[in-house]
DNA sequence: AGAATATATTCAATTTTATGAATATAAAGG
DNA sequence: CCTTTATATTCATAAAATTGAATATATTCT
């Protein structure tokens, strides 16, 4: 049971362990974005981007909500900004890091977003 | 270079994502213990744990110091177990999890532990 | 030096994960 | 109804992680 309790953990941190979805939880602490979104900011293929949220979701750590054509995902709990903050901090004094002590997630030029969503809201104001 | 800030946190999570090693952690915040004491504790063999210590220890969670024929292994940085704790308090409110909210580690009875290391120092006292 | 013992490493086999490519699904509009 | 379009899924392959077994290393003791 302890055992179990184990497997669980190691689950949810396997799930943190990507670099794309680490990426997506940063985009969405900033607010709910859709798949098209993300796939625009990141550069990755819409099918890939669908795969790793898939995963997320499954893990628990994100929800959709679908409007349209559109599915937009949101982070499943406040915390998780702060949980990977921590462990950002934790990783920078285990490792001396200056550069991942002061990280701040990247700030994408949403202005220059290509993807349908944005564009669509930057031509109805 | 923001790739590989997220590549490097994605190892991190990497190595915390596995029950023995997760385990083998909650051990260690109770204080240094040789490889054999946690082979006894965990009930599994010694060239598995030496082997996840290995990882760990690259991973920069851990670090060991020489005694004779024994090694102790101790944490790497004092705040691992809050950023463990702090996970398994988001993962238990993401999943609504109460047994894994009021998760503490497990109290391995030490007394019983068939460690060379440690039956050498209760005949020792 | 040789034996005993705690720990580390290497190797191989299995399983899991990552990822690209292709395709399916579902909603909206004409 | 048919087309378009945003998203999801399936499939195949490559890469990586897991783990058992065997063996190597290093330290202590005689």
């Amino acid at each position: 049971m302890v055992r179990s309790t184990y497997e669980r953990q190691a689950q949810f941190f396997s799930a943190l362990a990507h670099p794309v979805r680490l990426s997506i939880l940063d985009i969405l602490a900033g607010g709910e974005a859709c798949v098209c979104h993300l796939a625009s900011l990141l550069q990755l293929r819409q099918a890939y981007i669908s795969q790793q949220l898939a995963l997320l979701k499954e893990a628990g750590l994100i929800t959709d909500r679908k409007e349209g054509l559109y599915v937009y995902y949101s982070l499943a709990n406040a915390d998780i900004p702060r949980l990977l903050q921590e462990a950002r901090s934790c990783l920078a004094r285990i490792s001396g890091d200056e550069v991942l002590q002061n990280f701040v997630p990247p700030k994408y030029d949403e202005s220059t977003c290509t993807c349908p969503a944005c564009c669509a809201t930057r031509s109805n104001p």
